[in-house]
DNA sequence: GTCTATAGTTTGATAGAC
DNA sequence: GTCTATCAAACTATAGAC
């Protein structure tokens, strides 16, 4: 395999360990190599950082937007169902979910915003798309014809809460029994039929 | 004030800017000593982090238990909203978001345990004098009688996702309409009333 | 309790041989 | 591309004077 994308999979490894404070020596142990090695691929730490996040965060959304595809022909409860199913079986890497919690809080002004901002980004597409969707399960009947757009962002952050579980408790939420009942007590709450117990 | 609780008091604020890697010549600047000095005071840097992240999650609690008392005799959804508002407030202040999501992500593994596993005793405490609340008011027919435990689940999740935004989005939701909003559409889903718009 | 001086380690980064 | 040798800086921590 390439030597570059190496020292970057090795960095996502301690990053998700470590954050920000993931030495270089460490990185090239990984790789099978000396630490000033590394500077024949990169011109600094910080280069390596920008290009690993990035490149992770560019995969994560790309399998959102292919799960948002796939869902889109569904009932919006299958729709929602599914997609909230997606995020807890990318999440149970319990790396990954470390990752995604650690960018807010890299220390390096510069790294934590250019990272934030492009989560920002690609978050408000998805969230778009998700909108769509939402309106059309309110127009087809299948969700109360009296809630707000406020019941979408409250579906994100049972999502984002239900991670914090499993971040505060790992091992014990891995089942995802707790997930799917904190989904079925919101799919509950905005379900215009009345008897789906 | 005594010496010693400056220097927690310091090492809280650095802590939230920093995470776990502060450095102790960071904290004795701020408390106009030199490094060596800190050393008459605690035996090494983890007995400060500890001591300071043990305090700030004392603290913590002892604010939340006054504020559960306090919303004891309202009716259920006042007591809610009064509950979660309460949350909004105390994380208005954004070092203590800071704070309290850099617990999990702490590198020195003693430590991270050692908290997390007194936020867990704490958490479970107060969960439960919730949960007494919320069966409440599902017997005295203000929350709809089929909703499951659940549903408090969702709750509580919910609380945890606004402020996952108010840490991603710093800035954009401190006004609170957003969190107003999503804990509406929270109460909407739950609520006996049918004509509460 | 606070200081100076200092030890011992680790870090990110560079120079230059091969 | 990878190495050895090396640098300057930062870190936690200790010894010992005052």
């Amino acid at each position: 395999m390439d030597k570059k994308q190496e020292i970057i999979e090795a960095a996502f490894e301690l990053f998700c360990e470590k954050g920000y404070h993931l030495s270089l020596s460490e990185i090239a142990n990984v790789v099978g190599i000396k630490t000033p090695s590394l500077y024949s691929h990169f011109n600094n730490k910080d280069e390596i950082l920008e290009l690993m996040i990035h490149e992770e965060i560019y995969r994560y959304y790309r399998f959102l937007e292919e799960k948002i595809i796939e869902i889109e022909p569904m009932n919006i409860k299958e729709a929602m169902r599914g997609l909230f199913k997606f995020f807890m079986a990318y999440f149970s890497e319990y790396k990954r979910l470390r990752f995604w919690r650690t960018i807010p809080l890299i220390p390096n002004e510069q790294l934590r915003n250019s990272s934030s901002r492009l989560i920002k980004e690609k978050d408000s597409q998805y969230k778009q798309q998700l909108q769509a969707y939402f309106m059309k399960g309110i127009y087809s009947g299948e969700i109360k014809p009296d809630v707000t757009e406020s019941t979408l962002h409250l579906y994100l952050c049972m999502i984002q809460g239900v991670l914090d579980a499993m971040l505060l408790y790992p091992n014990e939420y891995q089942d995802n029994i707790f997930a799917d009942e904190v989904f079925e007590a919101y799919w509950h709450g905005i379900s215009a039929m009345k008897a789906n117990k």
